[in-house]
DNA sequence: AATGAATGAGAGTTCATTCAT
DNA sequence: GATGAATGAACTCTCATTCAT
């Protein structure tokens, strides 16, 4: 790859949106190179100029959309010396965060979530950063001590995961909304309060 | 399609089964009739004597998964008049029978469940199952009254889901154990109970 | 490659004639696929049923032409006890039956001796051979003993090779006709006998 | 191709020996105008500031290849009268001169001689000068009058191009060295002296 | 004198699918 | 019931070459 001005860098950038909005409507294999330039305004050997291969522009997409979320993961971690109530917004803010991250870019976020291989590998990296977070919380005395972070991590990354596909990606949801509703659930969980042994 | 004798039964089954292995370990796009068949200990041709094409395969082995994946769901249905230890008790083993099914045929469970691309379609079915039996069992008081119940059945679908993947597919854990995990999580929420407002 | 039946076998043959002429023709880089598969009456993807790709036919005619080549060298070894009258028409002999194989199949020889990368190393392990037969010969008395056995191996391979490409593929001169020519010219040299010092 | 000044000048002769050495290297079809360039330090467009195309640069060199040892083999002839031992030194300077030729540009060489399809004419065009000198030579009485000069010339002309492949290119041997050999080689030939007939 | 950017044309290769037996 | 043999239709990728600057 050689020396890049202004004009090549554009095109790249073009082309790089083009694959991802392609990939996340056809996914990998079924995204042909003539659909990307084509969306992109180009010929076919210009994609050649800039990237090695479909897999290679593929994966950047990815290594992207890991990069970015393992950020915004890491950056919605909850500081220590909150009561009660100011937790409750924490936590709220917190996963209104990831899902904001989740949301700005919904054809990389179907790439990397839903439609990559390494999905399997990112998903396992998240909820490690996750439950980073969540034993540090556990232990400013925000969460039941008895609590299994790694399980904890794993089920949060899993709502966060199909709440994403189905409400936030068609728009039916804002990540505020959904964060709230996933705090709230996670907070008080389903049994009737009154009722409680 | 002509009528089979027993051995073309045979040979069909062969196929689908080594079909749901290959299309489990690969992919659809990646996984090629000659894999297929040379798994099953056939020829290519053998392949169009039992299936119209690809996609028809595939097609059928969703749709076993799909039927048996909604059954499963209407029984773990819990009636009325249990009391609370009694709900527990119901409560994971209704999720152990789901957990049951997705382990019995991995491949299958893969293919419905991460593969396909109806798998969406699939969930938003499933999850619909869920709303209903939650509903029923909110009705006869089992969970609080403001619990909003399509918004549980997609986070216990998700987790549900996440939890095959990453612990019961791999063998990590049973579908005895995760339901337990599950319920306590979705029982208590995730605060210390001393400490609830 | 699975099984193949006798119209396989065929059909491979065919395939290789006709990948054989072609190379011959144009070259290896210029040479298509699809004139391969015009010339064996085939299509394009008959060609990948015999064959892993271009560079593999290439290469199993190359090998084809080693072997009966360095057979023939093997063979036209000249055993002892010839008197100086019965080793010059056994050397003719000799000489003959090299030229023979060379033109015998045209097509191969072009694209063993001179076309392909490979050639080099056959010519190589050719003239070791030679050198080998001649070590022998001239222990047997047959030659001066001053003789650079290498040396001159590799000036009789220039020169077969030489005249197998001006002389026997065009067909102007028969392989008998090259070989009396080659034996006198190295029998005798250019000078003058009777004036030789 | 316009009239160009000093800088002009200097790029293109750093593409032609670019273009040698690569040509040289992998052979005209497995070399990419932009290895060439890379090589001389260009881009491609430059490329094309001083040459019609890829074939244009090859054919240039193939000329002058072509001319250059045309020349040498003109000016290799051995004049009229030189007695026996001053012939011996005549001929080895003179297959010196031409050997010498060979091993200054070895791209050059490699290309004329061995890569190029025209070679086959270059050859025959080198085989039909060699012959002119010997036949007048020959009437000069330096070698037996039965001697057929075209084909002496072709086995000359054999031996010269195979040495200088095996022997000269790679270094293993010098022109004076060669000369030597082939000229003892072409004067005595293989026989034995005291046995001759 | 030279370059960043782009392209037309084509090649090899793959794969689901079918035919004749 | 099954197979050896073959193919139509694509698709990725490469490379010499050119245009605008």
């Amino acid at each position: 790859m050689r020396k890049q001005g202004a004009i090549g860098k554009e095109s790249r950038l073009r082309l790089l949106e083009a694959a991802a909005e392609e990939f996340a409507l056809s996914g990998f294999y079924q995204t042909k190179i003539s659909s990307i330039v084509a969306r992109a305004g180009l010929t076919q050997p210009a994609f050649y100029l800039y990237f090695e291969s479909k897999e290679a522009a593929f994966a950047e997409l990815v290594a992207d959309f890991r990069n970015g979320l393992s950020q915004a993961v890491r950056d919605s971690h909850i500081g220590p010396g909150k009561n009660r109530e100011d937790l409750k917004e924490a936590v709220v803010a917190s996963l209104e965060q990831i899902y904001r991250f989740l949301g700005r870019n919904p054809a990389l976020t179907r790439i990397g979530l839903y439609l990559s291989p390494e999905s399997v590998g990112i998903k396992a990296e998240i909820a490690g950063l996750m439950e980073q977070n969540l034993i540090e919380e556990q232990q400013a005395g925000y969460y039941r001590q008895d609590l299994d972070a790694i399980f904890f991590a794993e089920c949060l990354l899993a709502i966060i995961e199909r709440l994403t596909l189905i409400k936030l990606l068609p728009g039916h949801e804002t990540p505020s909304q959904l964060a709230r509703q996933t705090q709230d659930l996670f907070f008080y969980g389903i049994l009737d309060m009154q009722q409680r042994s």
